[in-house]
Formats: structure tokens, C-alpha cells, sequence
DNA sequence: CTGTTAGCGCCTTCAA
DNA sequence: TTGAAGGCGCTAACAG
């Protein structure tokens, strides 16, 4: 069997209670005392039994995510899964309250986290916003020793502990690489749909996107990006112009979300004749529909369920003062297409 | 606060040990007081203490994982997974002990699971191997009552609980869309290196790379598949043999392990001036230089770490005979490029 | 059929 | 500075 702390106390010679004082680093042990201890766990090789240790201990950890109230079906599949950590939580001992607040809006984003700080939870996640206003919210939180992980969209130079996403630039180059060699030796230019600019996740795919096809694909026009606010009937619209004003479009990068409208339009141009290459963004049912009609050729997608539960296991450590392994916590991202649905 | 089993007993108006009785589905219960204590539960929205309970019982999971004996980086990964998982098990309350058998051979695999189960453990996993006293070997596992799931490679037709891996075929159906978008316009023939057709991982892949590549690419031409035995100075010789005999070879699907003698060979006909567009499975040190250097450009990735953590708790629901959720359960295929490396 | 009681491994008063 | 004792939520003999 394994040892217990009665070992512990047994080979040292004391009681459960000093045993306990050394493994939680609280004062009132003889330093004397406290090595003979830390020797009898090293001898024995004791490791403790965290399971055990929080049920005693009854603590709960109180958290808060903050959430844009967007109706695309990343974000409803985020919230589904802060929503199901929540009832795991119950054996992680973790609480998560969940706020809503209105897309893109860095003012009620700022007022929601003066709100959620106000509460003194032990740690809060929010999908940022790059703007003024929010990153003082973060800095006032920090200023009150609360935990900060931004989650899918960064805030950049921000004092958030952590950020619980996938590397943007990176998607925006994979999606220029697939982009170009499914291209092949075709010529014409190129459409972007991007939800907001003003989000610093939509920004970062853009630029990552456009470096790789500035250098590796010069022979595409990349037009400058549309905007359809994530919102279906906007992105149906853009697009649809935008196939009707250029021609020569052949290929199509969508890296926000909307994903109902863009397939709505590449559907129309099908229609019409016209195959345009395209990567979107995010799985999910209309996308895994499109990849399989072959409105899509790929999907590049983050895995809400990894994020959310990397957000949680950073923020309790940031709660504890353990670190973090920041390798361990690298969100990847994945590659879909036809052949590879899960 | 959440209820406990004191609650429950309270509100039903019996002991501990009725209520505990009902949860577990133990019998000596009447089934009026079984209802009354169902309808307490439900009442109070009570959930059971998972970590309590397993503080309570104490019980262990002793498991057996029979690993072939070969030296190439996935296997070594995957190894290197179930050696983590153990430790982990201390948590998990599992006890994982590894064997190791020969690599491709059906009846040291055989004997290995005989003797594995002559030590009776809670379940057993095996990287599988397509022959008859395999299937034997697990039937007579089932037979004594042992849980059994294949890892990595499965053996189809065999009593088998479950396969903790990917879908092959979907897998080589992956390469070959790949492959063949990436080849565009150009024209050639394509080789392929396998490990070994014996084991039914290599084979499915084989035969889902086919498949697509006669339907959607029928202008390539897919040369017999080589055996590398998964050994790199095997695959080195033959793929450059290959090479030599078909100048005109442009692509290969390398559906094995193996991968540092492919890189090499690889190498070779970079240096001679050929550029051929690869595809291979498993990501590693080696096949993560290759990708960076342009001399892969796509890796197939089955994640080890995945497939043992499933593997662990579909034994676990089986010795418990709790359901699994197959969908839970499902492996995925990693797509990486060189720019979505994690 | 049902209840009592003593733990599982750890933490936390409260005394000494 | 140390120890004794009780309890976290659940389970499992052992009695009734």
C-alpha cells in the first residue's frame, strides 16, 4: 500500500497534525522538526492524496466567465461547455458563474468585469476585446489580486495571467497554406470574411493569413476584409456582392464566424457554376455539412471544450499559487476536412 | 451547500446504509423504500461525491497494457502515455503493469495475453495484431471475464470490449485528398510505405487511401505498397530503391512508422533535385523537422495520450459495468502542417 | 430488510 | 511548538 500521512507521522516520530503543518508550509514547526518529516515522506515516498485532501478541506472554487451573447454555434458551443464544467465541477470543486454580455462591445465588457470583481471570485474569464476600456477592467481586477484568463481572443499587453486560445497567426497561416496549394495552378483573386477587426483573434488570422500569401502565394489578389459582425444574414450579404463584383474570385477565407450565411452564398454561386475554394472557420453542424456538400474544403477549428477546461485548470492554479505547465496548456489547432470528421 | 447522503437518509427517513444500498444498486431493499429514497435524491438534486466514494472503497484497478517491443517514436510515445497514466493512477485508482512482446509476432502477442490473464486483472489492452491465435488468445479472456480493448490497431471479428484508436480507413482516405489536392495538376506515380500488412491499422489505411485515390485522383498511379517492417533502415533502402526504379514517382503515403529512414531517402532525392510531396502518420521529433523542412508536408497524428486515457476508462466502465459513451470515446485524426504544428 | 458503526486519507479546531 | 480528536462524504462490515 501507499503511505499515508500515519506513516509519515509514524517515521517521524510526531503527530498527524505537525505531519500536516510541513506538507501545507504553515508556521509553527521546529525547523528540526519539519526536516525529520520532510525526510520520513522522502524515505517512504509519499505522495499526498489530493482527492482526499479537498474533501476534507470542503474548499469550492468560486469562478466567473464572461461571455459574449452572440447566437453563432462556436460561442453557443463555448457556453455549452463552460456549462458541463460546471456540473463536472461538483468534483473539481469548482463554481462558475456564467455573465452575458453583448458582442463587441468593449464598454459593457469593461463594466461586466467591475461587476464580476466586485463579487471577489478566485478567478474570472472573459473573451476579450482589444480596447481601452477592458484592459483597465483587467488591470483594476489584477490590482485586487483576482485571476485573469482571457479565453479564444487575447488582450495584448494586457496583466491577464493566461490566455486560453488557439495562436491566431498560426490559423491565419495554415488557412493561407491549404488555401494556396488547394489552388494549385488556378489564378484570381481572393475574399476575406472576418467578423470584427476590432477582436484581436480576427485581427491576428488575418495578418498570419495575409504574411503567408504575400510570400509563399504572390501570385493571388487578396482583397481587403469584409466585416459581418459573426452575423449570419451580414456574411450572406458581403459575400454575395463580393462574388458578384469580382469575377475572378476563386478561393474564400472566412475566419470569424457566420459560417450560415457564407454557405448560403457559396451555395448561390455554385448554383451559378462558380467552385470557390474556401476554409472557414469552427465545426460545427453547418460547417461539417458544408465540408461534406464540398461548400467547404476545410475547416480550421478550436476545441471549445479544451479551451474552457485549460481556462479552469490555469485559473485554479493561479487560485493556489501552483504553477502552470504552459506547454501542457498550448491549445492546438485542428484541421478538417471531408475525410477526417469526427 | 450541496446535499450529502445525510440529507437524503433525512428526507427519506431511513439510515446511511439504505441510501447507500439504493445507489449502488445493491439488493436487500424493499421496493417501497427504495422508491422513497429514489424520490429524496431526485427531490434534493443530489449528486454523489465521486472522490468520497472512491476514498471509501479504496478499490483498485489493477490493468495490463501489452505494448509491442518496437523502437520507433509513436510506440515509445505511446509507452511513454501508459507510464504517465500510471502515475496519474495513484489518483485514478489504477494500476497499470506494461508488458512488452516483439513487434508483428501473432504468437508471442498470444501467449502474452494468456499469461496476462492468468494474473487475473481488471482488464487488459493490446496494440492488436490480425491472426487467428490472437483472436483466440482474447476470446479466451472474455471467457474468464476480463475486460479486453485494442489500442492503436484492432482486431475485427474478436470478442474484444472496444478499440481505442483512429479510423483507419478514414485515415488514408485523408492522405489520398490530401495528397491528391496537393499534387494539382501534376502527374506521376505514387508509392506507398507501410509497416507491416499484417496488422489491421496498416491495411485499413491502405485500402482507405486506395479507395479515394481510384475515385477522386484515378490520374495517378498507385504502385504496390512496400513493408518497412516500421523499421527506418528498411524503409530507407526501399523507398530508395523506389525512387531509383520510378523517376517519375512524385508522391508517397507513408502509412507506417518508420519515418527517419523515409526522411532520409527523402533527403536524398532533394539533394538530386526531386521534390516529392509526402504525406505520412505520427508526429514526432523526426516528422516535425521533416514538416518544418518541406520534406513532409502533411503528418497524420493519432494522439497516444488520447488513446490510453480512453483505453483506461473503458476498462474502468467495464469492470464496473457502468455504459460508455462510444461518441465520448472517439480518436481523432490530426491533420498538421508545417504551420499548425503545436 | 434495515440500522449502527467504524473507517478511507487528510485537514482543522482546540488544548496542552 | 506540538498533539488529540472530530469531521469531510461515502462505503462496508456487522448486527439487529
Amino acid at each position: 500500500m501507499r503511505p499515508t500521512v500515519h506513516d509519515i507521522a509514524a517515521e517521524a516520530g510526531v503527530s498527524l497534525a505537525t505531519v500536516d503543518r510541513v506538507m501545507n508550509a504553515r508556521p509553527g514547526v521546529r525547523e528540526k522538526t519539519r526536516v525529520r518529516v520532510e525526510q520520513a515522506i522522502e524515505k517512504l515516498g509519499y505522495v499526498r492524496d489530493v482527492a482526499a485532501a479537498n474533501l476534507a478541506k470542503g474548499r469550492i472554487y468560486p469562478f466567473t466567465f464572461i461571455l459574449p451573447k452572440n447566437d453563432n454555434a462556436f460561442m453557443a458551443e463555448l457556453r455549452q461547455a463552460v456549462v458541463e464544467a460546471n456540473e463536472q465541477g461538483r468534483v473539481e470543486r469548482t463554481r462558475i458563474a456564467i455573465v452575458d454580455v453583448p458582442a463587441f462591445d468593449a464598454e459593457a465588457l469593461a463594466s461586466a468585469l467591475d461587476a464580476a470583481g466586485a463579487d471577489e471570485p478566485a478567478g474570472i474569464a472573459l473573451v476579450a476585446i482589444e480596447a481601452e476600456p477592458v484592459r483597465a477592467a483587467v488591470a483594476r481586477l489584477k490590482e485586487a489580486g483576482i485571476p485573469v484568463v482571457t479565453l479564444v481572443s487575447d488582450l495584448e499587453g494586457s496583466e491577464r495571467d493566461h490566455y486560453a486560445g488557439v495562436d491566431n497567426p498560426a490559423a491565419g497561416r495554415t488557412a493561407a497554406s491549404l488555401l494556396g496549394r488547394f489552388l494549385g495552378d488556378r489564378r484570381g483573386t481572393i475574399g476575406v470574411l472576418a467578423g470584427s477587426l476590432s477582436v484581436r483573434d480576427h485581427q491576428n488570422r488575418f495578418s498570419g493569413f495575409s504574411e503567408v500569401m504575400a510570400t509563399q502565394f504572390p501570385q493571388f489578389e487578396i482583397l481587403p476584409p469584409m466585416e459581418g459582425r459573426d452575423d449570419a444574414a451580414i456574411a450572406e450579404r458581403l459575400v454575395g456582392e463580393a462574388l458578384a463584383a469580382h469575377p475572378d474570385m476563386i478561393g474564400i477565407y472566412s475566419l470569424g464566424a457566420g459560417n450560415r450565411g457564407l454557405i448560403a452564398a457559396l451555395q448561390q454561386a455554385r448554383d451559378a457554376g462558380r467552385e470557390i475554394v474556401t476554409i472557414a472557420h469552427e465545426l460545427s453542424a453547418h460547417s461539417r455539412a458544408a465540408l461534406e456538400s464540398g461548400l467547404f474544403d476545410a475547416v480550421l477549428n478550436q476545441d471549445a471544450g479544451h479551451e474552457v477546461r485549460s481556462a479552469i485548470r490555469v485559473l485554479k492554479a493561479r487560485a493556489d499559487g501552483t504553477p502552470v505547465i504552459a506547454a501542457q496548456e498550448r491549445i492546438r489547432i485542428d484541421i478538417f476536412i471531408r475525410d477526417n470528421l469526427p
